[in-house]
DNA sequence: AACCAGGACGTGA
DNA sequence: TCACGTCATGGT
């Protein structure tokens, strides 16, 4: 078992299992949880549901761009009160409206123009599975948001590689400070499917080591000196 | 009152 | 490729 599986076993067997991504119209979810062992939908992965709920989780991965996603989720309640958080509603709401509504995630007039463009790509795509590279030609979606909207909102195996995974891995002294995006996500990706074998468990995997990477990192390395009591220093290093 | 948050993009070396 | 500035609100 290698570093990688063995850190995924000790995070999991200690926080539990955290059912992301969030929902806000999912009673099981808690908008309020933070750092806590309580995840949002733990050990149902019958998400997303719908088509709705698969554009939830793209709008909601654009929105969250380095920003929390307690504002991501009063963005997402402002569009939902106007039930436009649907791509037909969203794409007849005009800028201004939409700027106003997604106004508490920052990055209003940046984010506006991310939503519409991603509008027009989400329609065309008429119910198909994008491919990662579709995804990062439009224009405001990146590696990590990409590989958010396809773990999350399509159930594709693509490990998410974010600031706090980076952090982790470099306080253990796993990757390089200067490794980039690409060389994170494969070296994490291959050491996982050396000891997972069945497709599904691995993308549940992938699924549940991100949310647990956050999960931990708001614990232990949001304020600098990072690491102070983190349980997986002590142990890796 | 600085500092950070579940990044992406444009620019000039 | 790379280093850096810009985008912005809200919580601690």
């Amino acid at each position: 078992m290698n570093k990688i599986y063995q850190i995924y076993q000790i995070l999991y067997k200690k926080y539990g299992p955290q059912g992301w991504w969030p929902f806000i119209n999912y009673e099981g979810t808690n908008e309020n949880k933070q750092g806590s062992a309580q995840g949002y939908h733990p050990l149902d992965y019958s998400f997303p549901r719908d088509t709705d709920e698969v554009f939830e989780v793209c709008i909601g991965s654009i929105l969250t761009q380095n920003t929390s996603f307690a504002s991501v989720v009063k963005s997402l309640h402002a569009l939902n009160s106007r039930a436009a958080l649907r791509p037909k509603a969203l794409k007849e709401m005009d800028p201004d409206t939409l700027k106003l509504a997604i106004r508490p995630s920052g990055y209003y007039n940046q984010k506006a123009l991310y939503i519409r463009e991603f509008l027009s790509f989400f329609e065309a795509l008429d119910g198909a599975v994008p491919s990662r590279k579709e995804l990062l030609a439009v224009r405001g979606i990146g590696e990590e948001t990409a590989d958010s909207i396809l773990l999350y909102g399509y159930n594709q195996p693509e490990f998410i590689v974010d600031a706090y995974t980076k952090r982790i891995l470099l306080e253990l002294g796993m990757i390089d400070k200067k490794a980039r995006y690409r060389d994170i996500k494969m070296f994490i990706q291959e050491s996982l499917k050396k000891n997972i074998k069945d497709e599904k468990e691995l993308l549940r995997v992938y699924q549940e080591y991100h949310a647990l990477l956050v999960n931990h990192a708001k614990l232990f390395y949001s304020k600098k000196p990072y690491a102070k009591g983190c349980f997986l220093k002590e142990q890796f290093r």
